[in-house]
RNA sequence: CGGGAUGUAGCGCAGUCUGGUAGCGCGCCUGCUUUGGGAGCAGGAUGUCGGGGGUUCGAAUCCCUCCAUCCCGACCA
C-alpha cells in the first residue's frame, strides 16, 4: 500500500482521556477512534492488525478440527429464559424490544444459540463430537468501560462450543483447544501463560485462562518458582504451610487478657499502638450467610479475603455481600472495628493460617475492647477451617514444589468444560449407540480478539511507539524514499522494490508522502512497522539500501540484490518448508 | 451505582477566583522557500465556550439543573 492512499491519522499529542499505554498508542498511531463510551471505530491501520489476529485464530481453530459458523448478534429472550440467564444476567445484558414488543438481547455470548442449533441439527452420537466456532461482535454493557479496546462494551470475540457424548470426549477436545490456544498465542508473538481459573457465573468444572503478562493487567496471576503451576489468584489455593511439613499450632505462652483499645478500629492501628506483630492479629469480616443472618470469616491481619473462595463456600450467601455496620451492630452489639471469635454469636469460618495461630489478638465484640493472647481450644473452640484468603508472594505452592510469585496479566483467552448445564436446561439430546437419549457434554472456548491487539501493544512498545511482532504488524516493511521529488533514480528504485517485495509476499508500505523524512520516520515508528528500508542516492551509488529494524539502534547496509531474501527472513517469512 | 475530577477550535491547553463579548501551541488551507529525524517566512479558515434555565445593562466567568467524559471501588474475553 502507498502511504498517500492510507489514512495516516497519527497524533503528536496524547489524548487526555487515555490512561494505559496501549490505548494511548492506538489513538496516536491512528488505529482506532472512539465513537462513544466503550465503542470504537477501527481505522484502516488498526483493522489490518485486527484481521491478522483473526486469520491466525481462524487457521488454528480450523487446524484443530473446529468448524466456523456465524450466529446472529441479536438473540431472542426466549432462549435466555430457557437457560435461566435472562433473570441471572444483570444490567450487563443489553436488552431491547422489536416493533412487536418482543424481547431480545445483544449477545454477550452464544451458549443458548449454539445449543438451540445443536438440539435441532444433531440427533445421533455418530455426529459427535462437534466443535463450532465464530468470530463475531459481542456486546456487554460494562459498568465501567476503560483502557480503550481492552475493556470496551462492544468487542470482537472468537467463541467456540463443543458437544460430546461423554466426559472423556469433552476432556480430549478441551485439551485440543488448550493446545490450539497455546499455538495461537505463540504465533501471535506474545509472552503468555495458561493459568487455572475460576469458572465464574458461566458454570461448569475445569477451566484455564490464557494471560498475556503485562504490568497494566487487571488480574493477579500466581506462579510457582519451581514448577509449572500457575493460577488466577481467585483460584490459587492458599496453604497454611508447605505440604511436606507437618504444621502444628505453637503452644500457648500468654494468658488471655481483655484490653481497652479505644482508638484501634483497624489492624494498622492495633499494630501501631500495641506493638502487636501483624501476624498475631486477626481480621473478622461479617458477611451474609446462606441460611440468612450473618457469618464471620476470619483471616490473618496481613492477609486479604478471597471473594471467590468465600462466595463458593456453601455457608456463605452468593453473591458475597459484606454486612453493613448497622447489620453488624444489630446482630452483635459492637462495631466492625471490634469483632473477634470470642463470645461471637454467629457461625464462624476461619482461614487455614488462622487455625495455626497462637497468642493472637482480635476484637472482643465489645466496642473499644480487644482480647490479646487468644489461643484456640483453650479460650474458644476451634471453628470450621477453610481456604478463604488470597495467596501472597512467598506462600508455598499448592503442588508442593517451590513458592509462589505474583504477576499482572491480561486475560485474552478462556477455555471451560461446561458440562451439561445448557444441554439439560435447553433439553438438547442425542441418541447413543444403545438407543437411549442423553444430554451432550459441552465445552466452550473464548478469545478476546480485539483485546489481543491491545495486549500485544502493552507488551511491545517503546518511547517512540508500537513495536509490532511480525505476525500481526499492519505492514512488515516500510519503504522510505529520500529526496524523491528530485531524484528520479530513487523514485524508480522505490517503485521497483515496492513491487518486488509485494510479489515476494511481504506487506509493504511505500511512504510516498510529500513530506520531510523526519515526519515519516516518526510516523512509521509510532505505527510500529517492524522493518524499514531507506532508499537514497547515497546508498544507491554503492548498490546498497539502508535497513533498520524497529528495535535496532543502528542501521545496516544491505545490497540491493539481497534485500528481498533479507527482508523475508527478517519478517519471519523465510522459506521454511 | 457510590467517591473524585473535567467539559473552551481537529488534538493539547490558558482564560473562570475578580463578569466587559475568546486566546496560545500543534494540526489544517494558500503562496514562496526548504527536504537524512516531527522545517522557515507570509497570509488564512475554524468555536452553539457541553445543553437548558436563571441573575445582570452585560455571563466562558456567578447561581440552578440536566448531560457527557475520565479516574478510584463491585463485572469479564
Amino acid at each position: 500500500m502507498r502511504a498517500s492512499q492510507l489514512l495516516i491519522a497519527t497524533l503528536k499529542e496524547t489524548p487526555a482521556d487515555a490512561e494505559v499505554i496501549s490505548h494511548q498508542l492506538m489513538l496516536r498511531s491512528g488505529m482506532i477512534r472512539r465513537l462513544t463510551s466503550g465503542l470504537y471505530t477501527w481505522l484502516p491501520l488498526g483493522l489490518r492488525t485486527l484481521r491478522k489476529v483473526e486469520t491466525i485464530v481462524r487457521e488454528e481453530m480450523d487446524r484443530a478440527g473446529a468448524q466456523e459458523v456465524l450466529m446472529p448478534a441479536v438473540q431472542p429472550a426466549e432462549l435466555w429464559q430457557e437457560s435461566g440467564r435472562w433473570e441471572q444476567y444483570g444490567p450487563e445484558l443489553l436488552r431491547l424490544k422489536d416493533r412487536h414488543e418482543r424481547d431480545y438481547c445483544v449477545g454477550p455470548t452464544h451458549e443458548e444459540v449454539i445449543t438451540d442449533l445443536v438440539r435441532k441439527e444433531i440427533a445421533s452420537y455418530k455426529q459427535l463430537p462437534v466443535n463450532f466456532y465464530q468470530i463475531q461482535t459481542k456486546f456487554r454493557d460494562e459498568i465501567r468501560p476503560r483502557f480503550g479496546v481492552m475493556r470496551s462494551r462492544e468487542f470482537i470475540m472468537k467463541d467456540a462450543y463443543s458437544f460430546h457424548l461423554d466426559e472423556a470426549s469433552l476432556k480430549a477436545t478441551y485439551q485440543d483447544m488448550y493446545d490450539a490456544y497455546s499455538r495461537i498465542f505463540t504465533r501471535l508473538g506474545l509472552d503468555f501463560r495458561p493459568v487455572i481459573a475460576d469458572n465464574g457465573s458461566i458454570g461448569g468444572t475445569g477451566s484455564h485462562e490464557f494471560h498475556v503478562l503485562a504490568d497494566s493487567g487487571e488480574d493477579d496471576i500466581v506462579f510457582s518458582t519451581q514448577s509449572n503451576y500457575a493460577a488466577n489468584i481467585e483460584k490459587a489455593e492458599a496453604l497454611a504451610a508447605p505440604l511436606d511439613s507437618n504444621p502444628e499450632r505453637p503452644a500457648a505462652n500468654e494468658a488471655l487478657r481483655l484490653v481497652d483499645t479505644p482508638n484501634a478500629k483497624t489492624i494498622a492501628a492495633l499494630v501501631e499502638q500495641f506493638k502487636l506483630p501483624i501476624e498475631k492479629t486477626v481480621k473478622t469480616l461479617m458477611v451474609h450467610a446462606a441460611e440468612g443472618g450473618l457469618i464471620a470469616l476470619l483471616v490473618r491481619g496481613d492477609h486479604e479475603l478471597n471473594d471467590v473462595k468465600a462466595e463458593n463456600h456453601p455457608a456463605v450467601a452468593a453473591p458475597l455481600t459484606m454486612a453493613s455496620e448497622e447489620e453488624i451492630r444489630a446482630a452483635i452489639g459492637a462495631g466492625p472495628g471490634s469483632l473477634g471469635p470470642i463470645n461471637l454469636n454467629t457461625p464462624i469460618i476461619i482461614d487455614r493460617s488462622v487455625a495455626l495461630m497462637s497468642d493472637f489478638g482480635a476484637g472482643a465484640n465489645v466496642d473499644d475492647k480487644h482480647y490479646f493472647g487468644i489461643n484456640w481450644e483453650r479460650d474458644v473452640v476451634l471453628p470450621e477451617v477453610a481456604d478463604l484468603r488470597n495467596v501472597v508472594e512467598g506462600d508455598p505452592s499448592p503442588d508442593g514444589k517451590g513458592t509462589l510469585s505474583i504477576k499482572r496479566g491480561i486475560e485474552v483467552g478462556h477455555v471451560f468444560q461446561l458440562g451439561k448445564k445448557y444441554s439439560e436446561a435447553m433439553n438438547a439430546t442425542v441418541l447413543g449407540d444403545n438407543g437411549k437419549t442423553s444430554h451432550p457434554w459441552m465445552g466452550c472456548y473464548g478469545i478476546g480478539v480485539t483485546r489481543v491487539v491491545a495486549a500485544a501493544i502493552e507488551q511491545n512498545h517503546d518511547e517512540a511507539g508500537i513495536i509490532w511482532p511480525n505476525a500481526i504488524a499492519p505492514f512488515h516493511v516500510a519503504l522510505v524514499p529520500m529526496n524523491a521529488h528530485k531524484s528520479q533514480r530513487v523514485r524508480e528504485e522505490s517503485e521497483r522494490l515496492y513491487h518486488t517485495l509485494t510479489a515476494a509476499g511481504l506487506d509493504v508500505l511505500l511512504d510516498d508522502r510529500d513530506t520531510r523524512p523526519g515526519v515519516k520516520f516518526a510516523d512509521l515508528e509510532l505505527m510500529g512497522v517492524p522493518h524499514r528500508i531507506v532508499i537514497g542516492d547515497r546508498g544507491l551509488d554503492n548498490g546498497k539500501l539502508e535497513y533498520k529494524g524497529r528495535r535496532d539502534t543502528e542501521v545496516t547496509m544491505v545490497s540491493a540484490e539481497d534485500v528481498v531474501e533479507f527482508l523475508r527472513e527478517k519478517a519471519g517469512l523465510a522459506t521454511t518448508q
